[in-house]
DNA sequence: TAGTGGTCTAGACCACTAG
DNA sequence: TAGTGGTCTAGACCACTAT
């Protein structure tokens, strides 16, 4: 017998541990193809139905893909871009590059951005938290999609408060100018200081899966960053969802005192 | 027609959005039971197959949970601890505290760990990588499961050169004594003075899932943390799979010239 | 025992891709 | 046109939970 009454688990983990062993030692490359669905089926003498909830599971493990009329095929790997601290320096949007812009070329791919929504909203509650208002209270949104390499890879929705905004009306229009939103803000007398970022990992509900045109089994980042004044006030918060699959953050840092 | 030839979507979607939206709008409340399949099949005219489909869909996203034989229910969230850079504080583990236990008190829960191995290895790729030398190089293995509340919540591997491992032999043993591996380190002659972070997030494979008992829907993040010494040196590769339902990270720094 | 989710079969038909 | 994955139906039987 091929799973005898001795293995106790469901035959379609079965096939899918056993197809896993192989591309995780190797036995299948990254980009090749594996068994079709009726091989699959055939070889371990089960249904149609049970072999496509196999791959199912792989899927959702991230570890293969499908293409409709194609076939099954191990996930190659999209490199990941790394998001470090150095991407803010001042140094870079001061000489007249957005952070964006600047961070692309250094890694050498081709970035651009499309605005979703630019207008008066009520402050999510994460949002009205670190600016500490109340929520609901109208601030400024200022809603992009990034795109990188031809694929949306960050839907980021920044806040501002509204007298913040006033005072550097920029960031109110659709193209801020040379520089970015940190340069206009810094130009309008916020002296930028301190950011502070705030990850999590889930997996995307299907609209932003669309959006993002993720993967199956990709998860995604939730990225809630806060930049601050000397004087210590919150000037922007940044809510951001980011492609799991784009993104490698990378933190150097003293160890404290 | 519940579902006119006007909606392109497949029938397990439109289902399944159709309960994220009601989830999402609060309709149904986290811990809540949501219809059981029979029910969904009914209200929607679909088949068993395709009610069950939906919520798989649902699962995959991380929203609800099943219990079998009971029914299926809204996910309740649970609270992730913050992983900052403060915990890496001099002052508490010089003070006798290891990271673990100190970050735990810091935010009111219990903390342990399981030793899963202590011996030689090759060293794995990243870490040789790190390390500056080639991969497959014999180093010191220290694998560990930590544990939170009674759930684990980390598998984390950490590695040292050979020379590094004999000049702080404490590490080599299961119990490093009050204050951890770090103090040791540093009684040793190792002067620590930064640490990198590189995060990524994935899904976990199927052994991961049944390790950390994720839920479904519930990636990870792989850590790959080096620290440094004050000349420079790697002193320490980790590397970390952590359950993404259970950390969160938040980094603040000034922002670079 | 009744209710509910989990696994599995068998088969129909559609959608997409390559040649 | 042939091959392959995607959607869907109808129904059997098992496993777990509560009462």
């Amino acid at each position: 017998m091929s799973t005898g009454p001795t293995d106790a688990r469901p035959l379609q983990v079965v096939v899918a541990d056993h197809l896993r062993m192989g591309i995780e030692a190797g036995r299948y490359a990254p980009g090749e193809k594996l068994p079709t669905l009726d091989e699959l089926a055939r070889a371990n003498l089960c249904s149609l139905a049970v072999a496509r909830a196999a791959m199912d599971l792989l899927r959702q493990q991230g570890l293969v893909v499908t293409r409709q009329g194609l076939g099954t095929f191990v996930r190659e790997r999209t490199s990941a871009r790394r998001h470090g601290i150095d991407r803010y320096s001042k140094a870079t949007w001061r000489g007249g590059k957005p952070i964006l812009t600047a961070e692309a070329e250094a890694q050498g791919y081709a970035a651009g951005q499309m605005m979703r929504e630019l207008a008066e909203t009520p402050a999510p509650a994460a949002v009205a938290e670190r600016f500490g208002i109340e929520p609901g209270t109208l601030v400024w949104a200022r809603k992009r999609t990034t795109v990188v390499d031809g694929r949306p890879n960050q839907l980021a929705d920044s806040y501002y408060e509204l007298d913040v905004a006033r005072a550097a009306p920029q960031i109110m229009q659709e193209q801020t100018g040379p520089g970015g939103g940190f340069l206009r803000l810094e130009e309008a007398g916020f002296e930028l200081d301190e950011i502070c970022e705030e990850w999590s990992a889930r997996m995307p509900t299907g609209p932003e899966r669309v959006a993002l045109r993720l993967p199956a089994g990709t998860p995604v980042f939730d990225l809630i960053r806060t930049t601050f004044e000397k004087n210590g006030r919150p000037v922007e918060v940044m809510l951001a969802v980011l492609a799991g699959d784009m993104v490698q953050m990378a933190y150097r840092f003293k160890i404290p005192d």
